[in-house]
DNA sequence: TTTGTTATTGCAAATGATTTGCATTTGCAT
DNA sequence: ATGCAAATGCAAATCATTTGCAATAACAAA
């Protein structure tokens, strides 16, 4: 992680800000980083936190996330392997899908099309188990 | 259209947003609605046109969609097959794309996990063509 | 270690999209 | 025509995010 950070400095809240996001299994808001980080730095700020990611963002170390008829944006690492989620609708939980099918799609489609493909997004919905137990009993 | 609109009353605002909706190929916002529909309705207002898209979306007659670093929300009316776009990262322009490479693959997901998917959203990311151009000559 | 430059920070206020309260108007069933 | 609930316009509220500004901290150079 370090050797991209040229240019910047090694400021306690950024090096907790990365912390907290190495921890993560699924992407998460600017309110939740903000506070797992006051948890160890109790003076952060909301905007520092904004800061931060605006440009972890900017240095490709981490990645913004809109969620469907989620108005708030989550933020997750770059990973050499990306991700894709399930989503509840009930419960809005992120559960991760392993495997990827749009890749080869992107090569069609750019050749179909001479779209110069870049990246995509993806996401599935639905019911989860947990939800799905829930309305059964009711 | 028509016929979903049970228990509704049928309103001059919301007519003109229905027809409003008809006429676009791509997703647009509530504001782009607002202008568009205050040609023919000077008088309506934007939280009239955030009212009808909520109860358009409630009946299923309309579908929200965020965009990556796009805060705002766009709308398009559900028709029987769904589409997806390529939008490109420098003009924001939207291109649809014919087919989906999801559906086969929601399947898959379901029988593996007993998730019970009830729908995807799927975004291609890029440059189109004429900023291709663009950046060339520059 | 001290010093100077500049990135980083906290705070409060600004912004932009969307939502809500409320009093008024309208559609539609009776 | 009458009454009631849905729909509306307006202004104010809300929520996530951004920004201005003055104070602080990191780090390179002396």
């Amino acid at each position: 992680m370090q050797q991209k950070l040229r240019g910047c400095r090694a400021s306690k809240n950024r090096e907790e800000v990365l912390k907290v996001l190495e921890h993560q299994s699924c992407p998460v808001t600017a309110e939740e980083i903000y506070n797992l980080v006051k948890e160890e730095i109790p003076t952060v700020s909301l905007s520092t936190i904004y800061r931060i990611i605006e440009k972890l963002i900017s240095l490709e170390i981490v990645n913004k996330a809109t969620t469907l008829d989620d108005n708030r944006a989550r933020y997750e690492l770059v990973r050499e392997t990306h991700k894709h989620y399930m989503i509840c609708t009930k419960c809005r939980k992120m559960i991760p899908i392993d495997c990827c099918p749009i890749e080869e799609f992107e090569n069609k489609v750019a050749v179909e099309t001479g779209f110069n493909i870049t990246g995509h997004k993806f996401e599935l919905y639905g019911e989860c188990k947990a939800c799905a137990e829930k309305s059964k009993k009711a």
